[in-house]
DNA sequence: GTTGACCTTATACCATGGTATAGGGCCGAC
DNA sequence: GTCGGCCCTATACCATGGTATAAGGTCAAC
């Protein structure tokens, strides 16, 4: 498929891929004969998946560690394992910090319910007969 | 305090101190005669809970109209609930963006310790009476 | 063979969230 | 009274992640 499709079912802008491709998240695409990019489902495959990333708060940069982890990993040679292990210490401090996010979130979605709370629920007399909370 | 020992305890940079200011992140303090910003602790706790905010992936606008929000509270006149009413869509929007947040992360996290799995266990006559995971 | 929709590269511009630098003032210690 | 360390404003610059624009080539349909 041509740029365009691709960029018009990822849902994203034309200039985007192409930046992406400068950036190196995605891969060069062959090129017809008059210089077309021409992309396989793959690439729309992986180019939804960047954007997913993306909304998670990976940078550009981390998605493009990613990658090259994902590319890896099916020629993945013992005879070699040091950046492996490189690539699985990065990893495992994403999971850290995943941990730590989810559990930040977690209490500012408290926050925000007792805030919510406390807004639908004004003091004052409006309620005579409530006691106040804490 | 002054400046300094704002930006030194809440572990940010001076200009990142002004720039709040500027942005409307941070209120703008009182003045010494001699023009000095002088902070109470209640701006440095405000400095710090903008960090963490910011940590989790909400930006200054989005902190700004909590901070906002916030302010707002203890003076929240039943005469005029309209903005209140929009603040908490906003909150309850954000919520919801949360929780799908947390689900996102939640998947991601799944498939980077499968990921990790599969490097430690790389296929082939390695270990052979081992079962895979699942 | 020309029109329109698509593609190409190159370059410039934008918002966000800062950081650095220049040029100057305040102030406590010596 | 002057030195060092802090403060002030204003302005410029930076990285990230794009988006827009100019100038031109391709190609299928008419």
């Amino acid at each position: 498929m041509r740029i365009g499709d691709l960029a018009k079912q990822a849902g994203v802008n034309i200039q985007t891929v192409r930046f992406y491709e400068r950036e190196q998240v995605l891969r060069q695409p062959p090129r017809t004969s008059s210089g077309y990019r021409s992309y396989s489902d793959l690439d729309l495959r992986r180019l939804v998946l960047i954007k997913q990333c993306q909304n998670l708060g990976f940078t550009l940069k981390e998605i493009r560690q990613f990658a090259a982890l994902h590319d890896s990993l099916p020629s993945a040679s013992p005879s070699d394992p040091k950046p492996l292990q490189a690539i699985l210490r990065m990893v495992e401090e994403r999971l850290r910090l995943i941990d730590e996010k989810i559990g930040g979130l977690r209490d500012m979605r408290a926050h925000l319910l007792e805030l919510i709370a406390q807004v639908r629920r004004p003091a004052g007399g409006e309620c005579p007969g409530r006691k106040v909370r804490r």
